[in-house]
This record gives structure tokens, sequence and C-alpha cells, in this order.
DNA sequence: CCCAACGTTGCAACCGTTTTCTCTAGCTAT
DNA sequence: ATAGCTAGAGAAAACGGTTGCAACGTTGGG
């Protein structure tokens, strides 16, 4: 058995002809190791923990591709659990991965809490944060600078030469995405010297009718925006499409802006502009991350920050290189 | 320690007073059973594989929800893992859910071979088909009828008039979903006394682009086609660019019907018609199913066939009910 | 030629539960 | 009062591996 062992692991204290003998053994007998027994004996599972709160979404699938991929790569396996943003759910979920002594926790989700911490001390395995953080970046993550994401998806409008720009803002109780892009969205404004006036915003849902309803209630202003920044791309496309509903055009009458360049973004009419997230690059690296701090490797930085970009497309009007 | 196991399993032969110290103690000093120990000792480990192809695709992330949420409300975890659809990565991953001691597995892909069925044989864990079916039906699945679902699209057009109907197919060689929808669409013309044309079918890839250039390609017939199904919503999508890009219009000049309602078919001008799979649902079913399974409860029908219809919105001209 | 060192193998303890079986104490029935 | 039960709790044997350590046979150097 302890041979057989070794052979399994690749242990290299085995002779060649011995090794080769068990190897046939498990072939004629059909032995499939136990990776139960192995966890429980050798105190690791090859098994991760990811916490999302919605697989359905196209942003948030995306990024479980590019965690699945590293970690198939590294020889890991999934856990996969919905949240639904919900704090209890998700205090839960960490306790049930920990129960199953996975050897490592990705957590996605709007908002880390101190109770997120707890749970998290109660037993000492790695975690890494994926597109969000936490307040006082305890926990190493992965994201883009949500600020300055939102600051430069504004300017973009504003070197176009709007000076009403609205904005369609993701729920504000969401930190990051919610209030930090909003705080760039302003702060663009203000060194424009374009005042913020409170009806060009409206706070959205993420969702495709959010964006819908909320450029609706944009163009019953007697001063409609010309321009529209929206935290997400379904509710961009949504406000394209409440745009095109009232006998106006994209890029003509209203630009549009979107963020994070989910997939759908090239396909609808016109396409759309948008504020690149790289998700599943942001599930890569948060995952790479994670065998780093299981194997005990030294890491240099714990909060990466992922490079974002502007993608142009017909949802806004061409603008020349040098302009930028 | 057993006494312990009996607390924490909800025996009831345990005092009610030593179940309320048992209970203190754990509190008191933050114990956490080991689900691992606990799986090797009782050969059940409350975990699920679910093989699937792609789970940043719009159909299978929606699929994978159905399940997950069922799971959930059983207790089971998911093992996640993406297949790509190539069999030897499908093979592999079998593999290591079983030496993982998985309690079931759910398998989606297009494609259900003999070595499938012999990989699983191996051990005898409960397994489940979700949107696809093994060739001689041996195991359980959970589809919608994919013949008379493309049957149904077809005719649909037929009755608002069109003789020239075009198909985009999913991939032949994925018999299901390609060679099934595309004899179920060769059925309908037959049974309308339309000639069946060559030029009339390309074959897609399930992506936007082969929509987009699908449909190019029947523009530039001398005689193009006046409807198109399309196996998959985004080919769906694609082809109505195309037509709008060629100057025409959606329905005006070509009407368009899709294949499997994502979410994507309400988010884009027109909106499309398209023939509803209840992906959530199918995930769903197959997941509930497979507690059964787990549980030796008796199951009255293996194959399982959900309904489908056909969700009518502006990518096909405006029908009266009762022609239907 | 002998002994030390080394490479290889097997033994046995251990991982943290579940589960069966045994044992004890307290009851009931006679 | 005593035999027979029963409920509850503990002891111990799995579960199927990993791993430290002892044992063993070789080999090479002195």
């Amino acid at each position: 058995m302890a041979t057989v062992s070794r052979v399994v692991n690749g242990n290299p204290n085995v002779k060649p002809i011995t090794r080769k003998k068990v190897m046939n053994a498990i072939e004629r007998l059909g032995y499939r190791p136990n990776a139960v027994a192995r966890g429980l004996a050798s105190k690791k599972t090859t098994t991760v923990g990811v916490i999302i709160p919605d697989i359905s979404s196209l942003f948030f699938s995306e990024l479980a591709r590019g965690i699945e991929d590293i970690a198939t790569m590294y020889k890991y396996n999934i856990i996969l659990c919905n949240s639904d943003h919900r704090l209890e759910k998700e205090l839960q979920l960490i306790n049930t991965l920990l129960e199953k002594q996975v050897d490592g926790l990705l957590f996605m989700g709007a908002e880390v809490k101190e109770e997120h911490l707890q749970a998290l001390a109660t037993a000492s395995i790695p975690t890494v944060l994926a597109a969000t953080r936490d307040p006082e970046s305890k926990l190493p993550s992965v994201t883009i600078d949500h600020f300055q994401a939102a600051y430069d998806a504004t300017m973009a409008l504003v070197k176009r030469g709007h000076r009403r720009i609205a904005m369609i803002t993701a729920p504000m109780n969401y930190p990051l995405e919610g209030f930090v892009r909003f705080e760039g969205y302003k702060q663009a404004l203000a060194d424009s010297n374009i005042p913020f006036a409170e009806e060009l915003v409206v706070n959205g849902t993420y969702r495709y009718d959010s964006g819908l309803d909320g450029m609706k209630q944009f163009l019953a202003l007697e001063n409609p925006p010309t321009a529209v920044f929206a935290a997400s791309d379904e509710m961009a496309i949504g406000a394209i499409h409440a745009v095109q509903d009232a006998g106006k055009s994209v890029p003509g009458d209203v630009e549009v802006i979107g963020h994070d360049n989910i997939r759908l973004a090239e396909m609808v009419r016109p396409r759309l502009t948008t504020v690149v997230q790289p998700m599943y690059d942001i599930g890569a690296v948060a995952m790479r991350l994670l065998t780093k701090y299981m194997n005990k490797e030294q890491v240099e930085d714990h909060i990466v920050l992922l490079q974002h970009r502007i993608e142009n497309r017909e949802s806004t009007s061409f603008l020349d290189e040098e302009d930028e």
C-alpha cells in the first residue's frame, strides 16, 4: 500500500521496476485512488471553493471561466456556489466550504464586511477576492481601478464635447461598483468644470430594464443629456434602446458608453463603446494568485490592479486618436 | 466522539440533556466537522460532479444555475468542470470526479459516446444527462424534443406564407442539436410541399459570427430566402444584423426565428422570436432527478422531455392566434 | 573482508469521522 | 426482590489512503 501510494504520487523513492509492476497491477485491477481518503490523510483536497453572486450573469460566468481554466491548469477542482449577494448565504457558504476542507477560497461579491473576515478567520486557508476588495485591504484581491475607469469613461464623453452627461449607476450599496464609480464620474465632471446635476443620475440595478427606464427618465427631462455613462453594458444597451424607441439615434442624438465589455457589447447595433474590464483575466489572475498562497510561495503584491481601457465602437462618435 | 457524531447528524438516540451539553461544547470550542473524514467514513460526500461544455456560454450558465439552485436545496455542493466539448477532457473529468467520490454526476455535452458509458460504468454512481441524450437512451436524461422544436419553428415560418425558408444549423456533428434539428426542418418543409433547397442551408458554429456570415451568404443568392430559422439565438441575431447591414429590414424583408431564448433575445432590436428551451428548468429537473437516484428512490421516467414553445417577438411578423 | 551508508520497501500509526457492538444503569413487570 | 428490557453512551473497528520510521539488501570504500 505504501509503495502504491508512492507510485501514484510520483514519489521518486521507488525502483523503476517496482513502479512498473505497481502500474501494471493498477491497470489490471482498475484501481482508482480515493481522493477523499487521500484528502483526509494528507490534509489537502486539491479543491478550491468559489463563491460567486450569480453564475448565470454574463459578467460572472466569464470570470468563472477564467478561474476554472487556471484551476485546471494547476490540478485543482472548483466547488462553485451562488450567493445572490446575500450576506447570510455568503457566510453560510464560507462555512460549508471550510467544512469541506477546501485548500483555498475565491470570493466574489459586491461588499466584503467584517463578518466575512471573521468567518474566514476561523480557519486559516488562503482567500483571494476577485473583482472586489475589502475596505481595509486585508485580503489579497484582483480588480481594476474602478474610480479611474469611471473617470476615464466620463472624460471620454467630455472630450467629445458633451456638457450634459448622465450616469446610470450600479446599485449604490455596492461600495466599489456603485459608490466609487460614481465618485469617478463626479470627479471627471469637476475636473472639466461641468456642474454636477442631480437629475442626470439614476441608480440602476445592473439590469437591462433599469437602463431602459433610466434613459426614459432622462429623455423626459426638458434638457435631456447628450451622453450617458452606464455602469454596466446591459444598462447601456437598455439606454440605447430607450433612445431608439424615442425615435432618436445613437450616437447621433445621444452617445452611450457602457462598462465591462461583456460579449453582448459586440452583438448589438450600434455596437457598444465600453470600458473593458478583463473579466476572464481577473478570474485567471485571482486563481493564479490563490495557487501561490496555497503553495506558500512568497507573493509580492497582495493587491493587484489589472488594466482597463476603453473600447471605441459605434455607440459613441468617432474621435481622432490625437484628441484622446 | 460517537455521541458528538450523533448530535451533529441529528440521530435521535441522544438524551436531550446530553445533546445540549454537546452543542454547548461545539459552540465553545468552535468545532467544525470535517466533511472529508465524514465522507470517508460514510461513503457520501454530498457533492455532485457537473461536466459542462463552457460555463461562460449564456446557454450553459443558465442551465448551471438551475442545477446549482436545486443542488443547494438538497444540500449538495457542485464541482463544476468545463469540457469544451472535447472527448478526451470529458473522459478525464469523469475519472477525476469519480476519484473525488462524488455522489452523482450531471453531464452536458453534445454527444454521448460508448466511451462515456464505459468510463461511467467503472463506478456505479448515478448519472443524469442534461440537455443531451445518449443514442440508446441507457442513461436518464432531461431535454426537449429537438425534432419537434425545429419542426415547429419551421412551420411557424411556413404559416406566415414563406416558401424560401433557410436554416442556419448547429454543428452537424452534434447529433441532437445539429442533425435532429435539421431533420425537423426538412420534415416541416416536406409536410408543406416545399422543395428542400441545398443552398438554403449553412452549417453554423452556434456563434454570432457564423449567423452573420451565413446570412450574408444567403443574401448573395439570386433568390434569397425570405425567412430564416437559426439553431441558436446568437446566430439568429447575427443573421438579423447581416440583414440590417445590407440595408434591409427584419421582419419586413426577412423574418428570423432563433432557438433557445437566452436572455439576449429580449435585449436586441427587433426583439427575437425564438423557440424557448427552458434552460434553467432543464438544469433544475436534471438535478432533481439525480437526487432521486442518489436517494435510491424509484423513478418512473428515465427520459424526461420538457415542453418547448415559440415566443413571438418582433423578428417575425404578427400572426393571428387562430392561424397557428 | 567488513562495516557504513544508502536506496528501497514494508510496517504501523494516523487523519477525523461513522457505525456497529457492547456495556451500564435505570425501569418495568412478575 | 429479581429477572428482563430498553435507552443511552462509550469502545473499537472500519473507511482508504499518507508518511515517518525501521528493516532490509546492496554497494562501495577503507
